[in-house]
DNA sequence: TGTTTTTTCTTTGTATGCAATTGTATGCAA
DNA sequence: TTGCATACAATTGCATACAAAGAAAAAACA
């Protein structure tokens, strides 16, 4: 059988689903996961469960006391304004690797879906996978395995914010403009200027969650 | 029984031995890693070796193709630039956070360690152990408890590269040189000289490391 | 009634067995 | 000899059983 084909296994699934289910809230920050709970929703057993729950630990989504069981990260505010320092740094460094090394089709593809996130103005779910993608794409952009590992990983925290900023066209509209000044420096191959662009968009991003915590 | 004392897990010993096997090159890049084998090595069963090891795919340390097994990840020469590059990034940004937010016990410890690490010149292991301390210590104190996450992931994948580069007393010493200028941008609360004294640092490290594989 | 001790119960940690899959060796035909 | 098919062995993926540790509940005592 051709390589990367095989069959994923059993973990991987769990692992793909629970991420999913702390994005979409089904299991919000703070709710305990108990191995059985979670094997007999998937309909399979602990084990696969378990070295899920093992990799999402490592990558900081869950903590885990030992005889104690799991639970979903809770970030105080403090760790919140961490995290965006952190994306601030990542994100910015991939956007300066990608002014050097984004080959021409990587480049049309972040353009292709920026525009496809615009057109969505107004369906948050839509626009916010659409983002997600964008900025995963940005990331592979970097051509390092170790930042797009360290990226991956935080974008996975980011899911423990909550409900998406992008919510309102506004904040859509903003947010593209803010895509296409990242687009424009990485197209030109102004490494600076590409940094700027995305430390401004982290920037905004960041404004827009603390209005997002203001009303709660 | 007080909190947070409790008995480690056999998962996080086997995490722990795997990875120093890694660090001295017991476990070399390529070896493959049966399960079994390593089960028996410590006496104990397959399951917490397991945990360990989705632990250590997670963290990059070890590559894992379903049915087939782990290794060891061995590092192309572009990955290992690639390594630097990100460490350059991370440890310039822990340099300047620490400059923000290191505490006086904190910047008396680091003081201690570069002082420890200059007098054990010569005992390569003593030193390379110190140095990792340090730079430890240098994480912490950036108080950011995600850049904390990936530095530590980082300095993991580091122990894929083979030996010290601090083998010889001039780089010791010169390493030692590289620590005090960034010490003192951090006791200053220079931000921006921290930064670049960490970022010189990464940088001559990379360099020694080149040597380091020119000669094999 | 409030507090301490004991007991039970839930949940995780670990070991182990079975099944599935893949690499490898062996044999056969071209 | 080489290419290919088939059988076998090695090894992991997953399930499950049991042990151990905490937490909750119940009972005993002041």
């Amino acid at each position: 059988m051709l390589k990367g084909l095989s069959k994923t296994s059993l973990s991987e699934v769990a692992y793909g689903h629970l991420v999913q289910a702390i994005q979409t809230g089904e299991l919000g920050p703070g709710t305990r996961m108990r191995e059985v709970e979670l094997a007999d929703r998937f309909g399979i057993s602990r084990t696969p469960i378990r070295d899920a729950m093992v990799r999402l630990e490592a990558e900081g989504l869950i903590t885990h006391q030992p005889r104690q069981g799991a639970v979903v990260r809770s970030l105080s505010h403090r760790e919140i304004m961490e995290l965006y320092e952190m994306r601030q740094v990542l994100e910015s460094t991939a956007a300066r690797k990608a002014s050097v090394h984004a080959s021409e089709p990587e480049r049309n593809e972040l353009e292709r879906l920026n525009e496809l996130m615009l057109e969505s103005a107004g369906d948050s779910e839509k626009v916010a996978d659409i983002n997600r993608r964008f900025h995963a794409v940005l990331y592979e952009c970097s051509h390092n395995r170790f930042l797009l590992l360290a990226l991956e990983s935080m974008a996975n925290s980011m899911a423990l914010l909550g409900p998406t900023t992008l919510a309102s066209a506004e904040r859509t509209m903003a947010a593209a403009h803010e895509h296409a000044d990242i687009l424009k420096a990485v197209a030109s191959g102004n490494a600076e200027q590409a940094e700027q662009a995305a430390r401004a968009h982290i920037q905004s991003a960041q404004q827009a969650r603390l209005e997002l915590l203001r009303n709660f």
